[in-house]
DNA sequence: GATACGTGGGT
DNA sequence: TACCCAAGTAT
């Protein structure tokens, strides 16, 4: 039987020893001449980049965040810039990109990076994940990308990666696989090279072991790949255990007037948090099925006298978004009004013009529908605007 | 441990 | 089409 447990490991506690040198140095050295070296937060240990990169990295694609990158890098060249700006300049920068807890947090790190520690990121991951909206694999790549610290990442590469090369065909966001993950993760950490090294787990993840149709036939790992000797790279790893996903429903008003839109500041917390959107009309509750019924007249006639006087209304084309973890059906009611109340913009309601929907700190559905409403309005009639 | 949290792309 | 999931974190 072979020994599962290094001689020298301490014992009781079921470590299983699973350094291997031989691993970070296939690793590394393919890295060095296939991985990749010219994304732009590459060829830097300028903290406050390889941060703003992993943030905006968290459970989304490279494919993704290159234009956010750029574009957000121009508007907050600095951490102080960033530091200083209000947050409603970040969310609108952040505008589509998802996860907006990321976007409020990122601006609540930069002032905490400033304020605790003069504005230098910490080099010790223990710290860095101290700060919010980093954790302890974000923590590890800041460290290893900016300053050489040698610390491991778990992120779903690893997780895919691992999980065939070692054979792993138990569901890795279960409790004990994961925690297994991260030890193995520790143990095969290089001596010199963790830049190379972390990298080229993302890069592997990224370029070769990908979720369908990996390419085994490039992969360095191949020779000590359980998953390809055992025909099992299809089967792992082991997907998420599905579960029912519900419906909701939304009536969203969009009332303008003299070329502007009244918008309402959501909630920091919950979906679209912190972000601006169309006020929805609540106590209108939709049928079994998808259809959402006509809109009562004094429900809607309730919603809008604060804001003015209806011109006309009309019901526009249902929108349906489909989140990870449900579906929302939106009913957009588009409602004209004849006069505005008057009204200051306070609180959480304000009017924003029209031409500037497409820069506000909107949901990704919601920008799509204004830009498309006002501007076929406004381009083919003008009755909007 | 389970759940909430976006969006776009692949199959 | 419907489903999966991608450089995870916070509660």
């Amino acid at each position: 039987m072979k020994r599962l447990t290094h001689p020298l490991a301490p014992a009781g506690s079921g470590d299983t020893d699973y350094s291997d040198p031989t691993f970070s140095a296939t690793l590394i050295a393919w890295q060095q001449q296939h991985g990749r070296h010219t994304l732009p937060w590459q060829n830097t240990r300028n903290a406050y980049l390889v941060w703003l990169s992993e943030i905006m990295l968290q459970q989304t694609q490279v494919s993704a965040v290159l234009g956010y990158y750029a574009r957000f890098l121009e508007r907050f060249p600095t951490l102080q810039s960033l530091a200083e700006a209000p947050v409603e300049d970040v969310m609108a920068q952040w505008s589509g990109l998802g996860y907006y807890t990321r976007a409020r947090n990122l601006h609540k790190c930069a002032q905490q990076v400033v304020a605790q520690y003069g504005g230098v990121f910490p080099s010790d991951p223990v710290l860095l994940a101290e700060l919010p909206g980093i954790g302890r694999s974000t923590a590890a790549a800041i460290a290893a990308f900016s300053s050489g610290t040698r610390a491991a990442i778990m992120d779903g590469n690893v997780k895919r990666v691992f999980a065939r090369v070692f054979g792993i065909d138990t569901f890795p966001g279960e409790k004990k696989t994961e925690a297994a993950m991260w030890r193995r993760a520790e143990a095969l950490l290089p001596e010199a090279g963790i830049e190379s090294y972390t990298q080229g787990l993302m890069d592997m993840g990224a370029t070769l072991c990908t979720r369908s149709s990996p390419d085994c036939g490039r992969c360095p790992m191949q020779p000590r790949c359980v998953a390809h000797a055992t025909d099992r790279v299809k089967d792992l790893p082991v997907r998420k255990p599905k579960k029912a996903s519900p419906e909701k429903h939304a009536v969203m008003l969009a009332i303008v007037h003299g070329g502007q839109v009244l918008l309402e500041q959501r909630p920091p917390t919950g979906i679209w948090g912190g972000l601006l959107s169309l006020p929805e009309l609540d106590g209108h509750t939709p049928a079994e099925d998808d259809d959402i019924p006509p809109v009562d007249d004094t429900l809607l006639l309730a919603a809008v006298q604060p804001f003015g006087v209806i011109d006309t209304h009309e019901r526009l084309l249902n929108v349906t978004h489909v989140f990870t973890h449900y579906k929302l059906h939106i009913a957009p009611l588009l409602v004209t009004l004849r006069q505005r109340a008057a009204f200051a913009g306070e609180g959480r309601y304000q009017w924003l013009d029209a031409a500037r929907v497409g820069d506000a700190a909107l949901p990704a559905p919601v920008k799509k529908l204004l830009l498309d409403v006002l501007g076929d309005a406004g381009d083919s009639q003008g009755r909007l605007l």
